[in-house]
RNA sequence: GUGGGUAUAGCUCAGUUGGUUAGAGCGCCAGAUUGUGGUUCUGGAGGUCGUGGGUUCGAGACCCAUUACUCACCCCA
């Protein structure tokens, strides 16, 4: 076979052990705060069914989901017309029946009807995986990366959309960010919003367009408001609230005016005021908690409370997002279940880490000491430290031949190994050993006996 | 799906209007140092200049194609 260069999949990456070490350092705070007001863990398949996932993201969303192949002479089995026509949207389902999951919250739904009469309601879950988008990677943007989704089914409270942003500022602050800011806004703003205009149908193009004020400025929101079916009358009546400003309870003051005539919008608004009257009992510790009536978010399946997270000190996409969703599990046969949930981008805020310098230097938990080999006495030697070391949970590792002293002290020196511990025919005859600081770069001697007791006490 | 940029040593990159033998820093290997890393000094290995074609007396450089990577748009974590 010709030799070929190795290379993995654009938008997938290898993690090396630093950089597994610091991954993990996020999963374990995002985990610890799930933890602590009171989620807990499931895990979901990789792969779903192709149509359980299709339909759920819009077309564009439909468009980025992996299909996995059928196994088999899959081609023979598919429907010769659709093979004929060159058709590839009506010939996908008919060649693969699987897919890698997009997200985490549609499998959840999923495992939310499955698993209805084991589940006590409310049900608070979370979920760590990847996922899967057939996008074109970018800066923050990959083909697998990590969600970290937390959701509360069955429980309409709106204390679960307070405590969600609790929870994006306890992370988000432990890891040690300092300027961010939560996003918040209510679908059913935008839907009263577009119920003013006489066309609440058109919510969705509503809110794509008004999205993009920030990046395209009002001018170029107002250009595709007209491009997407919207009328200068309607821009008229728009306009408003795109230049809303003050602070959160003046733009609630404005919205209540501005949206009287509309029951829908009116709702949200009163949805908002709760959650933010959680919030002022809690207070946050580094968030920014900002009502932004253009964030929009296009997942579809929103109803209620959106939200998004965003760094304010780098330069890229949002850190996570999530929402009120009030009839997710309804495409899978199961009505009128509320939810709502959030989802952390963990592949985003290590990029945001690192571009911050944000990780602790020594977030590695590695082998704390590395024993020398000489010869086989002093392996022999060795093997009963080992032993004694890893049953007081001390990581500790013998290098594993007798090569020169000096590749054994740079293997320490590569692996960050902060002390070695010398034994040689002088050490075995006095029962002296010799340890050495490899921070410091001093050395003393040391009984075995004396050891365990001398590492233990630094772990 | 649309548009830009880049491609030279393991890594990060220089390479002048096209001109002799393609360089640097870092890393790697060896020695100084037969029981000591990191620091220092000395030496060394390592290149089909992404790939294919074209222009030219001559191409790493110019042109075309192609592939990969990358950034942005769309959309999204």
């Amino acid at each position: 076979m010709a030799t070929m260069k190795p290379s993995i999949p654009k938008g997938t990456r290898d993690f090396s052990p630093e950089v597994v070490a610091k991954r993990n350092y996020i999963f374990d705070s995002i985990r610890s705060v799930f933890h602590k007001f009171g989620f807990q863990p499931i895990e979901t398949p990789a792969m779903e069914n192709l149509n359980t996932l299709t339909g759920k993201y819009g077309d564009e969303g439909d468009q980025l989901i992996f299909k996995i192949l059928n196994s088999g002479d899959y081609l023979s089995k598919a429907d010769p017309q659709k093979l004929l026509n060159s058709d590839s949207k009506k010939l996908t389902p008919e060649i693969a029946e699987k897919a890698l999951r997009y997200d985490l919250t549609v499998p959840f739904a999923r495992y939310v009807v499955m698993h209805q009469h084991e589940i006590t309601f409310p049900f608070k879950r979370y979920q760590i995986q990847p996922v899967w988008r057939a996008d074109r990677p970018q800066k923050g943007r990959y083909r697998e990366f990590y969600q970290c989704d937390a959701d509360v089914v069955g429980s309409d409270s709106l204390l679960n959309e307070a405590e969600f942003i609790l929870i994006y500022d306890e992370v988000l602050s432990t890891l040690g960010l300092k300027d961010f800011t939560i996003r918040i806004n209510n679908r059913k703003i935008l839907s009263g919003l577009a119920g003013l205009t006489g066309k609440p149908d058109k919510m969705m193009d509503l809110t794509i367009a008004i999205d993009k004020l920030d990046k395209i400025g009002l001018e170029g929101v107002e250009k595709e408001l007209l491009e997407r079916g919207f009328t200068n009358t309607d821009i008229q009546t728009i306009r408003p609230f795109l230049q809303l400003g003050g602070t959160n309870p003046e733009k609630l003051e404005h919205l209540r005016n501005s949206l009287a005539d509309s029951e829908t919008g009116l709702q949200g608004i009163a949805e908002l005021e709760t959650v933010f009257s959680y919030l002022s009992r809690f207070g946050t510790r580094q968030a920014v908690v900002e009502l932004d009536i253009t964030l929009a978010r296009g997942l579809n399946y929103y109803t209620g409370a959106i939200l998004e997270v965003r760094s304010d000190e780098v330069k890229m996409g949002s850190l996570g997002g999530g929402g009120r969703y009030d009839d997710l599990t309804g495409m899978f046969g199961l009505k009128g279940l509320t939810g709502v949930g959030i989802s952390f981008g963990a592949d985003r805020i290590y990029d945001v880490m690192e571009e911050l310098k944000l990780f602790p230097t020594r977030t590695a938990l590695g082998t704390r000491l590395l024993i020398t080999n000489f010869d086989k006495q002093a392996e022999l030697y060795a093997l009963d430290l080992l032993r004694q070391f890893r049953g007081k949970g001390v990581a500790v590792e013998l290098y594993p031949a007798p090569v020169k002293l000096q590749k054994q002290f740079k293997y320490a020196d590569a692996r960050n190994i902060p002390y070695v511990l010398v034994i040689g025919d002088e050490e075995i005859k006095t029962g002296q050993l010799t340890l050495k600081n490899m921070k410091s770069g001093e050395q003393e001697k040391v009984t075995a006996s004396d050891l365990i007791g001398v590492f233990l006490d630094q772990v």
